[in-house]
DNA sequence: ATTATAATTTAGAGTATTATAACAAAGATG
DNA sequence: CATCTTTGTTATAATACTCTAAATTATAAT
C-alpha cells in the first residue's frame, strides 16, 4: 500500500516537469532521475499499476488525480523541510535541497505537523516556491522571470529556481532572496546583460541567471 | 564504500545486544530485527565481508573497531535526534524512537552538528542514556535498577529503558523522568511492589517497571 | 553415549530497483 | 515517401534484502 520512497520520487518528478499540461518524455525523466532510459520505462509501467499515473508507449506519461495528490503531499513536506531548515538550523539555502529530499520520505506527519506550526504555516519556502497546503491547495501568484523586465522597471522578487545550488549560492551572494525589492538600471543589448540595483548595491546579471528568477509586483516607472 | 541503511541497522542492533562481551545470537538479532533467523544468517555474512564483524558460524557475531565505530556514530545520531525532537520539536519521549530510527539514515553531518549546537552539546538523550561523542566517547555513570533500592533510600532517576513505548508513556504519567528525585516508601514482600515518592505524589510500581528505571545518587537516609 | 529438542544454516526463490544491449517506433530530412 | 536519427522499449541480468522449507549443528536429557 505503502508507496516506496522511489515510487515517491518518480511521482514528484513527473509532478514537477509536467508544469501545465503535456505528458512528460521518457528521456525528461531518466535525466532528472539520473537513471537510464530503459528504467524509467519499467518504472512507468509500475506507477500506471499502482494508479499513480496514466501511460503509454511512446507518448509520454501523466499524473492521475490520485498521483497529483501524493506528488503534492511530498512537494509540502520538501518544502516545508526546507524552510525548518534554514530558519530553525540556520542551513544556507542553496544546501537544504539534498537534505529535505531525503528527510521528505522519512518524517512522520506529526512531526512534519508540528514543523508547520514553529514555522506559522508559512506559504513559501526559502526559494519562494509555493508550499501546497495539506489538502493540496497552492498558493498562487503570477511571476514574471527577471529576464523579460525592462530598464527603469521595478519589482520584488517572487522566486529563485532551486535546482542548481551553485547557481543558488551565487544568487544570494548577490542579496536577490524573495520579498527583496529590485530596480532595473539598465539592459543591454545582444548579450542581454541587466544592471539591477539591490538595496545600495548594483549587480550585473547574465541571462542564464535572470531567467532563473522571477519577479512580482512589477512597478513601471516613467522618469 | 557507504555502508546501507539496513547494514547500519544491524550493526547498531548488535552493538545494543552485545552489552560487555558476550557474542550475540542469530535469533536475538532475528527478533530485534524482526526478521526471519535465515535473513540474519546471511546479512552477518557480510557484515563479516565488510569487516564491520567477526562472524563465526553457530558461535554468534560480534563487532569488529570498525564496526563498533560505526555502531557508535549511529548511536550518537540516533540520540541526538530524538533529543531534538523533544526539545525542539515537544514530541512527547515515547514517540522519539521510531521517528529517529528513521532520521538516523538520513540526516548529514552538518545538519546533525548544527542540533548538536542547538542542543548544547547534550550528554544524554530524553531517556537519560548517554549519548557518544563524535569521537565514540561514552560518559558513564554508575547506575543501579531501581527494584534493588530498599525502603528509606532517596534517589535520582538516571535512566529509563526505552524499549517499549507504552511503558515510556507510563513512566512518564509517573513523573518518573531523568533527573528526578524519588524516594522509596515501601517495598512490599513477594510481588516486590514499590512504593515511591515523586515530588508530592506517591505511586506504587511493579517489578517490571521498577526494573525499567536506572537511578543514581543514592542517599541512606536512616530515619 | 545416544537421543530428543532447539538453534542455526543452506538452498532456492521472490520483490524492488537498477543497468546494458538489441530492437522498434516516431519524427525529421532530403 | 524512403531513409536517417532520435527516442523509447524489450530482454536479460545484477544487487540488496527478504522469505520458506529442508538440512545441519549444538545443547540438554535420559
Amino acid at each position: 500500500m505503502e508507496p516506496t520512497q522511489t515510487v515517491e520520487d518518480y511521482v514528484r518528478a513527473i509532478y514537477q516537469l509536467q508544469e501545465g499540461a503535456e505528458d512528460v518524455s521518457t528521456s525528461a525523466l531518466a535525466e532528472v532521475m539520473k537513471v537510464a532510459p530503459a528504467t524509467v520505462t519499467s518504472m512507468l509501467k509500475k506507477l500506471d499499476q499502482l494508479g499513480y499515473a496514466v501511460y503509454t508507449p511512446y507518448q509520454g506519461v501523466s499524473l492521475t488525480e490520485s498521483g497529483r495528490r501524493l506528488a503534492l503531499n511530498i512537494v509540502r513536506r520538501h518544502r516545508l523541510v526546507e524552510l525548518y531548515l534554514v530558519q530553525a538550523l540556520e542551513i544556507p539555502w542553496d544546501r537544504v535541497h539534498e537534505e529535505a529530499h531525503r528527510w521528505e520520505h522519512v518524517i512522520s506527519d506529526e512531526v512534519l505537523a508540528k514543523m508547520d506550526e514553529v514555522l506559522g504555516h508559512p506559504e513559501r519556502d526559502p526559494h519562494g516556491a509555493p508550499i501546497p497546503g495539506e489538502n493540496g491547495s497552492l498558493p498562487a501568484t503570477s511571476t514574471v522571470r527577471l529576464s523579460a523586465l525592462r530598464s527603469g522597471q521595478r519589482a520584488v522578487v517572487a522566486e529563485v529556481a532551486d535546482n542548481v545550488p551553485e547557481m543558488l549560492r551565487y544568487i544570494g551572494n548577490l542579496g536577490l532572496y524573495p520579498d527583496v525589492a529590485i530596480e532595473i538600471i539598465a539592459v543591454a543589448p545582444f548579450d542581454g546583460l541587466v544592471t539591477v540595483r539591490v538595496g545600495e548595491r548594483q549587480h550585473i546579471i547574465g541571462q542564464r541567471i535572470a531567467r532563473s528568477i522571477f519577479v512580482k509586483d512589477i512597478i513601471s516607472t516613467e522618469e
